[in-house]
DNA sequence: CTGAAAGCGCTTACAG
DNA sequence: CTGAAAGCGCTTACAG
């Protein structure tokens, strides 16, 4: 490893001139050595040590993405975490910074991570209210969370409107004449983003004088496991006769549910619709294409990132929670009931 | 931020006994000692200075994960990409390590993010044969590629059977009395895992005494342009009608081609057979589920993390280039063509 | 078993 | 504009 002395030494400079020069100070170093030293620093390929450069500064220049994880689960398997964190990385990268993308358990210790390597910025994803509490306590770094409903303190977190995601989806079916609808997702008694989706259903229907019947609310325990979603179609299709349409609380799921009722023979949109969530590739690569609630990925990642870089920049800045707006894409999965038979 | 020095202060002692304890030389401190040095640790919550550290030591603890990535695209939405990195992280991470990913454009300088950070190994997904030189050139951590088919020196690689691949879907097809098949996926030309997939499929049906008609084999530009796919579907339903089959490169190809051949009132499988290729979790979204063939990206992100700390922990292991098995996975997309209209 | 010294490659703060 | 000194928090190598 090249070492800022032996570029001092080939320039016949001191160290601090070469510093200045690396660090962009060129107000402190005559043109003739700045330029003599660049050229050395170029044919040399000096790459600054930033282990040094960190412990010398008291900080990094890394940022730390943090995604809760699960023992037998893959968190990147999830199509909305990969995009996230692929359009994170590139942001965090195009600002000069290094990512370091760790997956936690619920009782590992994030301070560690955090700490370890002066970590100047931190986002994350998937983490429960009591998780973030502890966060908050040990740790002094900006920090900007993703989908988080946490109102245990005022904290940076980038969102999406998933109450109007459900609205949303409650006024169409029924503007398509639909009444007995089913709502398929994971447990609605968690404070986060379903719970949040389900009342925006449950609103929605009520405000056009329809109540949710509970037998027709179908929960997951687990959010990748395709066979319990297959086994929900099956119910559906032969326990639930009556009901004529799904909000589902992904398009994940949807595109399970709807392999299901269709090897129970019940399709999709002749004898059931289905509107799903997140408006992932997945929605266009299944057919019938899905009708989904759709939320900007791209928008959500660089903002959380920009977010994160403003309290970066200015310690007392206040933290931002930003909530981005969603909208249903209509595609092929929904149709009136009337054309049903 | 709590130091060696001032745990070393509270319990009476010198910083290296300190350090000895939190590095577990035990054999080093006496049992007194070192149990209320712990105990102190402990209390403080103290956290080694990993920027410290790795200055002293010259090394890190520190492992990249680097994709190749493209402007306008994000190469974590690529399922399997996602699933792999997904994988590593919480491999290299029960090894105690942190994972640094990177999402390099051509252009970049790998062997900066490598060289400041004195990274001690890394994994490299996506890389194209002329990068690959360039970067053993000027980096000499240890270093494992994904899926990489260069032979322009000896590296450690973690690949499938490719050709096997195209081979077993040829035999598969014919087997099931289709004579006339496409071939559709990316370009050809590229010495890479497509190359091998195409090479597989034309010697397996040579062997069955059928030769690909090159009009029947349909090119991307562009893997994830789904308009493509649609237009190749459209192609095929219209201009040729006697193809009764095709052997997708990737299941995400394979599942637009399904969607867009379906719009032109070709259905899978009755009218036309398909076989992917990943066994990515869509492939059992979509209906038909996908007959595809299945590579264990769990084993192959395993083994890269397995093969790179070997070469880690002894660096002059030799180079290892594993190839994993392949199968082919039978689901819903595939029908004799004696059914067919 | 214990610790004083030197050094890792940088930056900060200061003197000239 | 230039540089000598001190220090960031650790580890290595050595002496006792």
């Amino acid at each position: 490893m090249i070492t800022l002395k032996e570029i001092a030494n080939e320039a016949g400079v001191s160290i601090m001139t070469v510093s200045n020069v690396v660090n962009g100070n060129l107000s402190k170093v005559s043109k003739e050595n700045a330029e003599r030293i660049q050229k050395i620093i170029r044919e040399r390929k000096y790459i600054p040590n930033s282990t040094a450069r960190s412990l010398a500064k008291k900080n990094s220049n890394i940022i730390a993405i943090i995604l809760r994880g699960d023992q037998n689960e893959n968190t990147l398997q999830s199509p909305h975490n990969a995009a996230l964190v692929g359009i994170m990385i590139q942001k965090i990268q195009s600002l000069g910074y290094y990512t370091m993308v760790n997956i936690v358990q619920s009782q590992d210790d994030i301070s560690k991570s955090l700490r370890t390597w002066n970590v100047e910025g931190a986002i994350f994803l998937g983490m429960f209210d009591d998780e973030i509490e502890r966060i908050y306590q040990v740790n002094n770094v900006p920090m900007v969370f993703i989908d988080s409903y946490s109102n245990v303190r005022q904290l940076s977190n980038i969102g999406i409107d998933d109450y109007k995601g459900g609205y949303l989806a409650a006024h169409y079916l029924t503007k398509h004449g639909h009444q007995k609808i089913a709502f398929v997702g994971p447990p609605t008694k968690h404070n986060g983003v379903i719970q949040h989706r389900f009342a925006g259903f449950c609103n929605g229907l009520k405000e056009m004088g329809i109540s949710l019947n509970p037998h027709h609310q179908f929960t997951l325990e687990s959010e990748t496991k395709a066979e319990d979603i297959i086994e929900i179609s099956r119910k559906i299709s032969v326990d639930h006769r009556d009901i004529t349409a799904a909000f589902v609380t992904s398009d994940q799921i949807a595109s399970y549910l709807i392999h299901g009722l269709h090897a129970n023979h019940v399709n999709v949109p002749e004898d059931f619709s289905v509107i799903g969530f997140d408006n992932l590739l997945i929605s266009t690569q299944i057919t019938p294409q899905l009708t989904t609630i759709s939320q900007n990925l791209t928008e959500k990642a660089n903002l959380s990132v920009d977010v994160l870089f403003k309290q970066l920049k200015s310690p007392d800045a206040p933290t931002e929670s930003l909530v981005l707006d969603v909208a249903l894409i209509e595609r092929g999965s929904v149709a009136p009931i009337m054309q049903q038979s």
